[in-house]
DNA sequence: ACAAAATGATACCAATATGGTATCTTTTAC
DNA sequence: GTAAAAGATACCATATTGGTATCATTTTGT
């Protein structure tokens, strides 16, 4: 059970690079050096960044990309419903097949509560945070 | 991000099911009917549920398999290490690349914080609350 | 004008994980 | 002895993850 898969993990680093970098212009063939991720790679994470108006892009030489809004406005949860999709625990288990009182089921509310909770945590991490 | 996967979910099923037939000894292909779960596959799963000692198995005509507990001994929580490993959401994200101050990392803290309490929660979920 | 340096868009690929099947052996009840 | 069960294990198909490659487009410095 991993709750940040290697996208989202590099995702992290670049931008708390970019932050670093005084949210200076910065092109991928720099933050791949500065942060140890392949760049080919790295690159298609930024362009999902910028589609998902979390970085903005220049081309062009001497192009590259920025945080489109401060660094303690940028939350973890959000770059983790981007690469991994929303967090969702509380599937129900049995399909209807054997709970079928969906309303009351205790493994529902607990799952409940406790992805209310770690959405509440996640959205306390910023990329400020981590600088 | 899911938190349950199928051998997961499919153990609770059959689990739950062992338990509302009073734990009497139940085949692999009664539970098969009863739960809708791919015979062979609940085989392999019941099958590591034994080496785990959550289950106990009889061969031989009229085998099958038992609880090795009571249900309100069972955690889900257990059944999740089993087919999923342990839960770890506290993994350093920057390897040492960026983050150098493990010991005062926010994120570690706050990941630290979040296991936790998502462990102590899933310890509080039994096979016998879900029947 | 033009070449270099950058991103945009996309297609592709390899490795791993997940979900599931098949088969053969061993044990036990009848 | 035979049928009905589990034990052990090898296999397979599909999806996901992690990563590469390629070509087109935009911008800027000379
Ligand atoms: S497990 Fe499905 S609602 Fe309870
Ligand atoms: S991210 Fe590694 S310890 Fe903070």
């Amino acid at each position: 059970m991993k709750l940040i898969s290697r996208d989202t993990d590099y995702a992290v680093r670049a931008l708390s690079r970019i932050a670093r970098n005084g949210n200076k212009i910065s092109s991928v063939s720099n933050l791949a050096k500065e942060t140890a991720v392949p760049r080919p790679f790295l690159r298609k994470i930024l362009q999902t960044l910028n589609k998902k108006g979390v970085v903005n892009s220049s081309k062009g030489r001497g192009g590259g990309f920025v945080l489109a809004r401060g660094a303690d406005k940028i939350y973890l949860v959000e770059l983790i419903n981007i690469f991994q999709g929303p967090i969702k625990l509380n599937q129900c288990l049995f399909k209807k097949k054997i709970c079928h009182e969906v309303a009351s089921c205790v493994l529902k509310s607990k799952m409940d509560a406790l992805e209310k909770n770690m959405i509440s945590e996640l959205k306390s991490i910023t990329i400020a945070v981590l600088i």
